[in-house]
DNA sequence: CAATAGTCGTTACGTTTTTCACAATCTCGC
DNA sequence: GCGAGATTGTGAAAAACGTAACGACTATTG
């Protein structure tokens, strides 16, 4: 494992799968250059921060010219691991567990869910999405080399899922349920909380006004 | 609306919803008391943070004691307008917008999905976790008085949707589309990119390894 | 009532992140 | 090959954010 990109902001690094999309976008368009200035309006954040976060990675661009979409492309996807798939698990097919097994990871990323696991006897054994669904019981058994969980089942059976993923030997985990689960400290948890998005977009307009016209 | 609040930090801003809920769950389990601490082990954020975030709404507990949950809970329900509720759109049902539908969101928020718009016409007319499925057509008709949208359409057509909803009047649209959508400066836009979120999961897990042990 | 342990609110500081602004450099048309 | 215009990469400043530390105050116990 490369250590020598160690100094890339965590800002940034969340960024970068944003950029690698919208590169490929414009890729698939034909177009061959791009400045950070279109970069900027497509992917809404601001051009400086875009040429700061490119230039952690040396230097992409040229002045007056731009960045060549080819190059930038091949560069992100040599950065983002693109070359070499991840494997997901998912557990809980219900409507959001659902909607990621439609959900077509692996055309632009490096990602792929493998298995998915319910406790509903009536979904076992179908596939979903080109992913084999198996029953909970069948989780320890079949983790092998999967580092990488997503959480999307009712909120109470969290904790006890997470444990069960941190035994089978999980490095991260995305948990969309409301409940904030405990993990070892090796284990790196993102939270998704889709009430408190909405909340807090509700939060936002009222004590935030944005300019008006 | 009052501005005086106009100075609390967006990042605080984005933790309130969850202090929200986690007090609730405190006060339905009896508990009457609550320290920072307790508190932070159970959304996971550090404590001081939270005294910090607490402390801009003006001195909400007691040196020594903590924090009455009662107290607080009626401080924050207050705060956050979650007497009166806000009515939201949900345009797209598929997976993921199924998944919101059945979402209670009442229950522990300020917010209630209103009326929801799909293209499919098996879906028009039927009623999904009580919240009537309306044509695409009928938006613009049926959107008086609602000022937040949740966007869980294709991405080929967010930007289509997203004009149209801009010229019925939104303030907010929480957008889970993978397309970056282009509004006038009014509009408040929450992008939520499911596919991002897993790609930077991945990124960290393989940049940024966690303490080992 | 004194002593002890607990907890907040806030100050001070360090870190991270964003943004400004511009010299350096490149492109492109003529 | 020159000059006008475009765009990068980055130094420096500002803004935003997180956290350690501690004085002030409270509750509780003996």
């Amino acid at each position: 494992m490369e250590m020598e990109q160690n100094k890339i902001p965590q800002a940034t690094a969340k960024r970068l799968p944003l950029y690698y999309r919208f590169i490929n976008n414009l890729h698939t368009q034909g177009k061959s250059r791009v400045s950070s200035k279109e970069l900027s309006e497509a992917v809404k954040v601001d051009s400086a921060t875009i040429r700061r976060d490119f230039s952690y990675f040396g230097a992409l661009g040229k002045k007056g010219y731009g960045y060549n979409v080819e190059y930038l492309l091949s560069f992100f996807r040599q950065t983002l691991d693109q070359d070499e798939t991840t494997e997901v698990a998912l557990i809980g097919v219900g409507n959001l567990g659902t909607a990621f097994l439609h959900y077509n990871f692996t055309k632009n990323n490096n990602t792929k869910i493998q298995i998915a696991f319910d406790t509903q006897s009536e979904k076992i054994g179908s596939v979903i999405g080109n992913v084999p669904i198996e029953h909970i019981d069948q989780l320890e058994a079949k983790m092998s080399n999967i580092s990488v969980a997503i959480l999307t089942v009712p909120s109470s059976a969290a904790q006890g899922i997470a444990d069960r993923l941190v035994a089978a030997g999980i490095s991260g985990i995305l948990n969309f349920t409301p409940a904030r689960i405990t993990v070892p400290e090796h284990v790196r948890v993102h939270h998704i909380d889709l009430a408190v998005e909405l909340q807090a977009l509700v939060y936002f307009l009222k004590h935030y006004p944005l300019e008006e016209e």
